[in-house]
RNA sequence: GGUCUCUUGGCCGAGUGGUUAGGCACCGGUCUGCAAAACCGUCUACUCCAGUUCGAAUCUGGAAGAGACCUCCA
């Protein structure tokens, strides 16, 4: 079976063939390290997982490369021209590094709460100046930068006019950017407002700074990438992702430089996970819906009702395909929430089915049908559909509506531990190193209610059943005895 | 203003030229001491207008609304 994958290139579905198989080159855009992560870095984060996790899980030899950008991303707010890291580095008092190393753990711990599992390089761009360097001067040399006052530039007419590429990713039109590029600060410097900066020459104040043949300053917003994706996954290689709104001009200026510096495209498929919305607006600091990972997680932003735990937040993820946008609301999320516990609550009920001699259910049928949703451009919501259909199979062998043999039943078993746990990489919240204790306690409770049942001592059945309730543990009664649940 | 995208039932969200997506919520039933869970069943759709078609929510054109980007941004 064939996997496609929508390529922003093309607006089109392709099918993916690897340059090298089986070994594929993933790029993605990373976070700036500046601030906590947000809401905002959970779609790429756990988006681009999922490929990485499909994709090694069907056969291939994945190297994954996301960067971090500690340096170079200019502000525009009344800072002009300052590093956002210096800005934040010179309020604090602390070093540039220290901000960067710090909001970094930060990310990764968030992205490992969403088990989100580690790329295989994570590069930061202040690692790679002479990387940088270099690409500046073959674009140089090739005659499509020049240098002005100490800071070099991209000739984005000269590449329109030699290739006719300038806008193949983005469909963006020169004439009309002419247009509407506003007025900014150091555009005098420019030939033209649509050319971008590859180094700049820092100011005196400006703390992050590297020598380089034309000043001392710090690389251009694009250049990183295009540095670090060469280094790591070669000129050429097969995917380049990111969120949506990198697509212009950070993405289109990738293409450019890439094509001025070695001749060609960066990368084959270009993919783009589409952006979270909050109650139908854009998340931003402005609006006041500016929700960071922690505060989804603890529950402690004023439009949250309630605390959603990392694996709530990634299986709402899940439940919508990535390039659609994505609405974020207390309904929905608590709606995700019991979801998922259905599902993982299914899957633990597996261990209880015992095989029979009939089988009733086609479990490889719904096994192909997720290959088929997750070959069809990583179609994840088809995937957990299939999936609550195989919890109603569950659910219906245990009430005894179904009948499973034991082949049956491995593949059952197996269907989860794939598609469930490594490829949507949810993970059971409930396991804990004090799962036994707990179990152990709630047990013993549970045969004291059992007693007083015996009894027909309601009142006091009724306070040990309400009691565990208030602990977030759940009693359900049926024919074959007492089982419970932990929220 | 330009470029791109979207508009599905109470909510979130798939998908397709003719057949139930799925989840959550609601309602009825089974089960239960009661409840919860589970199971069975029911219900609510495809922004509007026009066209193509035997048939369109799905294709085409138009309208309205929303969003993203054009400026740091996931």
């Amino acid at each position: 079976m064939e996997l496609y994958v929508y390529n922003t290139l093309t607006r089109k579905k392709e099918l993916f063939k690897p340059i090298n198989p089986p070994n594929v080159g993933l790029y993605v855009c990373g976070p700036t390290v500046y601030g906590d992560a947000h809401l905002g870095h959970a779609r790429p984060g756990i988006s681009f997982d999922i490929m990485f996790r499909y994709l090694t899980f069907i056969g291939y030899k994945v190297r994954y490369v996301r960067n971090i950008t500690d340096v170079g991303h200019l502000e525009n707010d009344s800072d002009q021209g300052e590093d956002k890291i210096a800005k934040k580095a010179r309020l604090e008092q602390l070093e540039p590094m220290e901000i960067a190393q710090y909001y970094t753990k930060r990310y990764l711990d968030a992205m490992d709460l969403l088990n989100v599992l580690r790329p295989s390089i994570q590069p930061s761009a202040s690692g790679h100046i002479m990387e940088q360097i270099e690409i500046v001067e073959k674009i140089l040399e090739a005659g499509y930068a020049y240098v002005s006052e100490g800071s070099v530039y991209f000739d984005v007419l000269k590449y329109q006019n030699d290739t006719n590429k300038y806008g193949i990713l983005s469909n963006r039109v020169i004439e009309d950017m002419l247009q509407t590029t506003r007025e900014l600060e150091g555009q005098h410097e420019k030939r033209n407002p649509a050319d971008f900066a590859l180094w700049k020459k820092a100011q005196p104040e400006h703390i992050m700074r590297w020598k380089s043949p034309w000043s001392d300053g710090f690389p251009g917003w694009h250049l990183e990438c295009t540095a670090m994706s060469a280094k790591y996954l070669g000129e050429k290689f097969d995917i380049h992702g990111g969120g949506l709104d990198l697509l212009f001009p950070h993405h289109e200026s990738e293409i450019a430089q890439s094509v001025c510096a070695f001749g060609h495209e960066p990368t084959n498929y270009w993919i783009h996970n589409n952006m979270i919305t909050i109650a139908g607006q854009k998340m931003g600091k402005s609006l006041g819906n500016f929700i960071t990972l922690e505060q989804l997680f603890n529950g402690t932003h004023k439009i949250l009702n309630k605390a959603y735990s990392p694996m709530t937040i990634r299986f709402f993820i899940l439940q919508a395909h990535y390039r659609s946008t994505l609405d974020f609301s207390n309904e929905a999320l608590l709606a995700a929430e019991k979801g998922l516990k259905r599902l993982l609550e299914a899957q633990r009920n597996l261990k209880k089915i015992s095989p029979s001699k009939e089988n009733t259910v086609n479990i490889n049928e719904i096994n192909q049908k997720c290959l088929e949703a997750m070959n069809d451009d990583f179609n994840t919501p088809i995937v957990i559909s299939y999936l609550f259909e195989a919890a109603t199979i569950i659910n219906r062998l245990i009430e005894g509506q179904e009948k499973i043999d034991e082949k049956g039943l491995e593949a059952l078993n197996k269907l989860f531990d794939n598609w469930l746990f490594e490829i949507l990489g949810i993970k059971d919240e409930l396991s804990s190193n004090m799962m036994p204790t707990i179990e152990g306690l709630v047990k013993m409770i549970i045969e004291l209610r059992q007693d007083a049942r015996a009894n027909k001592d309601w009142a006091k059945s009724d306070e040990l059943r309400d009691k565990l309730a208030s602990l977030g543990v759940k009693i359900k009664d049926s024919k074959d005895g007492v089982s419970w649940t932990l929220d």
